[in-house]
DNA sequence: TTGAAAGCGCTACCAA
DNA sequence: TTGGTAGCGCTTTCAA
């Protein structure tokens, strides 16, 4: 008989107890004598038993499971670094704790409110991990009014009853435009990201901020963080009349596809045009020249998120984290401007 | 009361029927009078109730949930453009069959094996979409030992006992190959992928199949996959005594780094590297030059995969899918080669 | 410290 | 065509 199949019937029946003392014992609570607590772990080991967590569930009206909705137009799915390593990160937490991911990619808005009302009217999740917050983000609203958790990426601007992780950016930001105005740039332009996803917005307001404060007037465009509003919007600046010596992505495909279009113009990267990332992605350090750009911790994002998450779960224990600050990599886009 | 909390008794209750019936009629099971049934149905939606998957999958046995096990390597974690798209693929079928993902990220072989027997142990999942299979791959028989279902993404060498999902790309590598001949390339080398990987080494026997079909035999660097190594890879070949006039990389990142090595060693392209990858991804468009490649349809997959599992999982109907042949995409990184 | 029994929400079997 | 009842594998009273 495979393990699979082996109940807590079978090991009660085994250590010659009931059930309850399996259950009270498999859940370290107190009451059970502890020499039989010695003898049902080990028949429980012996059997490879190991509860079953739907069963689990019906009784503890809990999925053992968090919920990841994705929402992703089909144009910009495949280029964002960031899940893979944060994924990562949260199984690591998972695991550990006889948890599981479920994960949804929806195309839009719709579809994402569904998925959030069928995930948690299944009972299929316990909470949710919130990313790509957006400045006007009713993904909190809603899922407060379903009666589920959750826990967020980044700081929402409406406040939030749930966890928040946070990680500062400002003060590598600060250090990007300086390490910029240093080498001698002052036409430095900013390919901001979608504005109303929270990180693109607060990246944009912080780097104007650093900017002026170099007393310098940037050329700011927005984009939707794909590499083609990327190459288009680098097409645009380079086509201006006193066209940028430097220019800051919001994040590495979009300066990655930057490069593309300069290396096209036959500009010389990066003495005829510096450029950057905010988001250090691994690719960034292969491309030509290779990318400076803020780092990043996707996997740590993922830890910290999913131990909140859990711990509000389980304990109702709310709590935020702010992980380490972001700090500037130095690679080779970006040098002196060449002319004037 | 929030729906949630609405179980099959308040719907019997309210219909004036036994659970049996509303189960009955819930399953779409004949020998309920349809006038019952319609009844029934209706206030099922009044109540807004869904039945509980758990509870459900108490007594038929089932996770009404697929799994995914990811396995990579902390360093190539973050290059691979496949899954977003392919997940989204899986999500579609899944959500109208009120079916869910169960995602796992693991680091090695090791855990790889330990999620696959968790996930089965603790019946979380129904089945298994394997993907990246390997040219000796032991999940298979791990799976079918495991007494679970599965179904994978190309033909595993030693046959398997679950369907297989396969897309034909020896004619898209042929015509990448004359394409490439055509232009006048005689000195065509390869960075293979990972050659335990099985997509890795078909595409790499493929490619010298049509190079010596063209009378040329073509250089051959194997790699992990990775833009590191795809970096590296290009090094070598371009230090050699009669340098390849083109690359031909075995996915987009390595043919994307291989371009920032061309670029640094101040290369012009494409007149004096041709550069191709392998499995068309969305970036690919926006570097300099524009990356020749083989289409690639990651949704489809998903689809096709999900669709193949649940058949298997729910009718115990096995079968396989061939997808439409991968195709030759000519962008701007493919010119005739410059001087001899 | 232990065991019996009820119940979580559903399906499935057997009678009616 | 219907309803009653016994599980599915676990947790949680409540008594002993």
């Amino acid at each position: 008989m495979s393990p699979a199949n082996v109940t807590i019937n079978d090991v009660a029946r085994a250590a010659g107890v009931s059930k309850s003392l399996v259950s009270l014992t498999l859940n370290a609570r107190p009451g059970v004598a502890s020499e039989t607590r010695e003898r049902i772990l080990r028949t429980a080991r012996e059997l490879g038993w190991t509860p079953h967590p739907g069963a689990r569930g019906l009784s503890t009206r809990r999925a053992y499971a968090l919920g990841l909705v994705l929402r992703r137009e089909p144009r910009t799915i495949e280029v964002d670094p960031f899940f893979a390593s944060f994924i990562a990160g949260v199984e690591t937490v998972l695991a550990e704790r006889g948890n599981v991911l479920v994960l949804t990619v929806v195309p839009d808005r719709a579809a994402e409110e569904r998925a959030y009302e069928r995930l948690v009217a299944d009972k299929r999740v316990d909470g949710f991990l919130l990313t790509d917050l957006l400045a006007a983000d009713d993904r909190i609203p809603l899922i407060s009014r379903l009666g589920s958790y959750a826990v967020s990426l980044g700081e929402p601007p409406g406040g939030s009853p749930f966890p928040v992780i946070t990680r500062d950016y400002d003060a590598g930001i600060d250090d990007l435009v300086q390490h910029l105005v240093r080498l001698g740039h002052r036409r430095i332009a900013h390919v901001s990201g979608d504005e109303r996803m929270l990180h693109g917005l607060r990246r944009r307001e912080r780097f104007e901020l650093a900017a002026a404060a170099a007393g310098i007037t940037p050329v700011v465009v927005t984009t939707d963080f794909s590499p083609e509003q990327g190459a288009e919007a680098t097409k645009a600046l380079l086509e201006t009349e006193d066209r940028p010596t430097a220019i800051v992505y919001g994040n590495d495909p979009m300066a990655i596809a930057g490069m593309g279009v300069a290396h096209e113009r036959g500009l010389d990267l990066p003495a005829e045009l510096s450029i950057t990332g905010l988001d250090g992605s691994h690719i960034g350090s292969f491309v030509y020249p290779s990318l400076t750009t803020l780092d990043n911790d996707p996997a740590g994002w993922g830890t910290a998120a999913a131990t909140a998450l859990l711990r509000l779960v389980e304990d109702g224990e709310p709590g935020d984290v702010a992980l380490p600050p972001a700090r500037l990599v130095v690679r080779a886009s970006t040098a002196p401007p060449s002319a004037g």
